[in-house]
DNA sequence: GGCGCGCATGTCATCGGTGTCATGGCGTCT
DNA sequence: AGACGCCATGACACCGATGACATGCGCGCC
């Protein structure tokens, strides 16, 4: 813990020396700092980053407020966040904010209270406001959810095209009764992939039966149960959208029983060695982490900069085996299904739909 | 960008008045307070986070070094710590070192640059010599695997006795030419675990044959190829140790065209839903995680602190569908292997081992 | 009326490193 | 020989907030 000062003291020269010596700056006599480094060896001096940072006025530092940094989804978001701020020489400072909107406010706050230059945050509480003190200081981007009860640069995944791209194509396989399971109508991402289901049966001139929406938060929530009330229902589905990655890992156990198609929103690791190999709708994370820290990074250079962007990155249907449990399986159809498929093609153009932003829509 | 001083001449008091208004100090006339509280707001005034954090001396930071936050085990590594750093006030740096041992140490120092109070560290290089700068001005805990080139804190999983608990579990089942696949001989972890693996043949009396051990860091290294090279050798594996879930992870795909039974080290999200889902030994990466952040926390608090102690976790085999394959199915044993199986009893007390410490060894 | 106390506010120093400029010695060029 | 310039080094200010202590006013009490 020795200063400065101390070392100057030690080998009998100014502060500034020793400053001179550490840096490296060649305007030292090599006898002097022989000495100024033999005290800075017995002192066991280390520079202060501290003071060091402050005084040069403060190094970038990104924060990235997710709910749960060991979600493979939120992890790959992280993970091309710091790629970014490593390009840039930032360092990055994760905070987990759980799934309970007062623990997230609170991290929240917590990590707001240190030095940061800028913030990527999912948030999960059903209102933002509490954030408009912050956003006037630095850049805040948020990723994968909107902001509620406040203005602020986003990027999300085409939840609502997604879902209807998803249950398009389940209804392409000749499905006609499909459920829909996801976390909570509260949070939006899962509104808006609800409303996209909603919209793909509609224009398949299809009901959409209340009974075939059931959420994990609600009071029976339980995957087990969730499943047997669907299959009680009739008549029962014969395929089911899964409307996020922590639904999905949840439900696939329960699923073994059915033999329900399956379209579930969100890829993860191992996904495709499942039995059978599960279709989902891609986000590609990585993308969406990416774009947030190069819009954080974009407004640190240009500090009063543009107006503030919505940016809505496209979705793709990884189609493996499991949306192919055909609809006369269940002795629904005799036939099996025309391949209907339009929203593959129309959703996932040949160049990789990941690598290319949707137009920007200004707010 | 306001500073407090600036607010002071506005409002036409002094910046330590501005001070006590923003501190809430009651000991401010309201009339001042307000005059200075509008200021405050006409110059969007928020206090520099960073010359608070100097002039107190510092907040405590905690860095999280590894080879891949969004990889799925150190993900929970990184929680964990995070869970623990969030109990005690203070923040998480993360960085993604990769694989590469010279983006390693660059990656190390940048992040090292900046001011921390400690580090947890799961370093991949050979050699982390160049840390002995930073030990002893800061705590810093390896995790997952030990340093080498430097004394430092450690915890690590019990990988020797692991992998040997593994392989007497398939030799168990009857297997007597089991292969064992890594990523890199160099990685002291996989160093250990092959060396377990080599001591539960010896002590069933069985040969190690050097054919039946492939890495994934080897010239010939795609996944297909690694299981080709194997199947060709003769006889045969029946069975297979994988050292590592990401190892585990590519091979999967590769092993469905075989039956050989598979004991994986290191769990991983889904891995009970393969087919067959996969028996694996588990690490509780968590616990090394919250440990390793505890041991940082404990020296922050105890400055020149006890004898440096490297930490043993145990592991634990959690028994699924992937070791059942018999060795009799692949035409070898014409009985069905009797259930040797000792060793899950004698490692996987029932009160959960994960829980537990295995006796400190100091160094 | 004088003394003292409480309260609002200000001044100054400080955290630790570093940028800016000053100083003084010595070598060199004309 | 005088002037100039380079070099090693130092003194001092400064980044921005805040703790310690000082000042000065007003009020109450003996």
């Amino acid at each position: 813990m020795a200063t400065m000062r101390q070392v100057a003291a030690r080998a009998g020269v100014s502060a500034k020396t020793v400053s001179r010596v550490v840096n490296n700056d060649p305007h030292v006599l090599p006898e002097t700092r022989t000495r100024v480094t033999e005290a800075l060896r017995e002192l066991r001096y280390v520079p202060n980053a501290l003071a060091r940072t402050f005084r040069a006025g403060g190094a970038p530092v990104l924060g990235v407020a997710v709910p749960d940094i060991a979600d493979p989804f939120f992890a790959l978001v992280a993970k091309a966040v710091e790629d970014v701020a490593a390009a840039h020489d930032t360092s990055v400072v994760v905070s987990s904010l759980g799934y309970d909107p007062e623990r997230e406010r609170g991290a929240l706050e917590s990590l707001l209270r240190r030095p940061l230059s800028g913030l990527v945050v999912a948030p999960t509480s059903p209102d933002q406001g509490h954030l408009a003190r912050w956003t006037a200081r630095m850049p805040v981007v948020f990723v994968d959810r909107p902001p509620r009860g406040l203005e602020a640069d986003t990027i999300t995944g085409d939840d609502h095209g997604g879902a209807r791209m998803a249950t398009a194509h389940l209804i392409g396989h000749g499905h006609r009764h499909i459920a829909f399971v996801g976390d909570s109508p509260q949070v939006p991402t899962t509104a808006d992939r609800l409303a996209g289901h909603r919209a793909a049966l509609a224009e398949a001139g299809l009901v959409a039966r209340d009974e075939l929406v059931a959420f994990r938060d609600s009071d029976d929530a339980a995957p087990g149960r969730l499943v047997q009330r669907l299959a009680r229902s009739s008549p029962p589905p014969t395929a089911v959208l899964s409307a996020d990655a922590r639904t999905t890992m949840a439900l696939v156990p329960e699923l073994a029983g059915t033999s329900w198609a399956v379209v579930a929103f969100g890829d993860f690791p191992m996904a495709d060695m499942l039995s059978p190999a599960l279709t989902v709708v891609d986000q590609d994370p990585a993308a969406l982490g990416r774009l947030a820290a190069e819009r954080v990074v974009e407004r640190l250079g240009a500090p009063e900069g543009s107006a503030l962007r919505r940016t809505v990155l496209p979705v793709r249907l990884v189609e493996r085996q499991s949306c192919r449990a055909e609809a006369h399986a269940a002795g629904l159809f005799p036939f099996s299904a025309p391949e209907l498929d339009t929203s593959v093609s129309r959703v996932e153009p040949p160049g990789g739909a990941a690598s290319r932003r949707c137009p920007d829509a200004s707010a």
